[in-house]
DNA sequence: AAGAAGCTCAACCGCGCGATC
DNA sequence: TGATCGCGCGGTTGAGCTTCT
C-alpha cells in the first residue's frame, strides 16, 4: 500500500504562491480537491483554496481601511450580523477573512465602548463611532477619501514600502474606491510575479494568455480591469 | 535591555448547504 | 430518498510582531 504524504500546514512559502498561482491562471479552477496535486503542492484543497481566495487572488488589499470601508463594516454588522462573505461583498476588494479579523480584533472593541458611552444618547452614527476612537487608533486612514472633513493630521498616511533586491523604494498608495484602481501594493505583487519565471516544474506555462499584452499595454495605468480579466478568467 | 503582555492576521477546523448520483 | 462530494462560511488558534513595564 502507497502511503501518502502527509499535507503540508502552515505559513505558505512564496514557492507555493507561485506553484498555485501559475497553476490556476493556466488551468483555471476546477476543483479544489484535485488541483494541489497536479499544481505539485502538498496542500489539502481546503488550504489552496483559502490561499487563493484570501491572499493571492488579484485586486485584493489587506489593511488599511477607510473611514468609509468603518462605517460599511458597523453599520452591515449591525444589520446582518456575523455574516462576513455578505459584509465583505458590499466591499469591493476586500475578503471576508480580513472583514471578520479587522471587525474581532478593532472595531468589535468600539462597538462596546460606544453602546457603554451612547446608552443615553441613543443614535450615533457609525462615523461617530469611529470618530470617537481615531485619536487612538492610528491604523485608521482617510487620505484615500479626501472629501473628509477631519484634520488630516490626525491620520496616517499610509504607503507601501517595496523592496527591489538593494534598495527599498516608498510607493504612494493611489486606489481610491470609486474609482476601482489597483493599489500599489498589488500592483507591484502582480508585476513582480509577471516578471519572474515559473518555478512549477511540471507545467510549462507560456504567457499567451489574450489578455496578457492587454494587461501589460494597461498596468502602467494601474487600472484594474484588464488584470481582472487575465486573473480570474484566466480561459478566456 | 529584557521579559511580559497585548495585538494582528494568516491559516486551520468543523459544520452546513447544495449538487450529483 | 439517502449517500457522497465539493464548496463556502464563521469561529478559533497560534506564530510573529509590537508595545509596555
Amino acid at each position: 500500500m502507497v502511503r501518502q504524504p502527509s499535507l503540508k500546514k502552515g505559513t505558505w512559502t512564496p514557492d507555493e504562491d507561485h506553484k498555485l498561482t501559475a497553476y490556476i491562471m493556466r488551468y483555471g479552477i476546477w476543483n479544489w480537491n484535485e488541483m494541489p496535486r497536479f499544481a505539485g503542492l502538498q496542500r489539502s484543497g481546503k488550504s489552496c483554496r483559502l490561499r487563493w481566495m484570501n491572499y493571492l487572488r488579484p485586486n485584493i488589499r489587506h489593511g488599511n481601511f477607510s473611514r468609509e470601508e468603518e462605517e460599511t463594516i458597523i453599520r452591515l454588522q449591525k444589520q446582518l450580523g456575523n455574516r462576513w462573505s455578505a459584509i465583505a461583498a458590499r466591499l469591493p476588494q476586500r475578503t471576508d477573512n480580513d472583514v471578520k479579523n479587522y471587525w474581532n480584533t478593532r472595531l468589535k472593541k468600539r462597538s462596546v465602548i460606544l453602546e457603554n458611552n451612547n446608552s443615553a444618547s441613543a443614535t450615533a452614527s457609525p462615523s461617530e463611532i469611529i470618530s470617537s476612537n481615531s485619536n487612538t487608533d492610528s491604523s485608521t486612514s482617510t487620505d484615500d477619501f479626501p472629501g473628509a472633513t477631519e484634520p488630516a493630521a490626525a491620520y496616517t498616511s499610509f504607503s507601501t514600502p517595496v523592496s527591489n533586491g538593494n534598495n527599498t523604494v516608498v510607493v504612494d498608495d493611489i486606489y481610491t474606491m470609486k474609482d476601482n484602481f489597483v493599489s500599489s501594493e498589488n500592483y507591484w505583487e502582480i508585476l513582480c510575479f509577471l516578471e519572474q519565471p515559473l518555478m512549477g516544474e511540471s507545467f510549462d506555462c507560456e504567457w499567451e494568455s489574450p489578455n496578457f499584452q492587454l494587461w501589460h499595454s494597461h498596468s502602467q495605468h494601474y487600472y484594474c480591469d484588464p488584470v481582472d480579466n487575465f486573473w480570474t478568467n484566466p480561459l478566456v
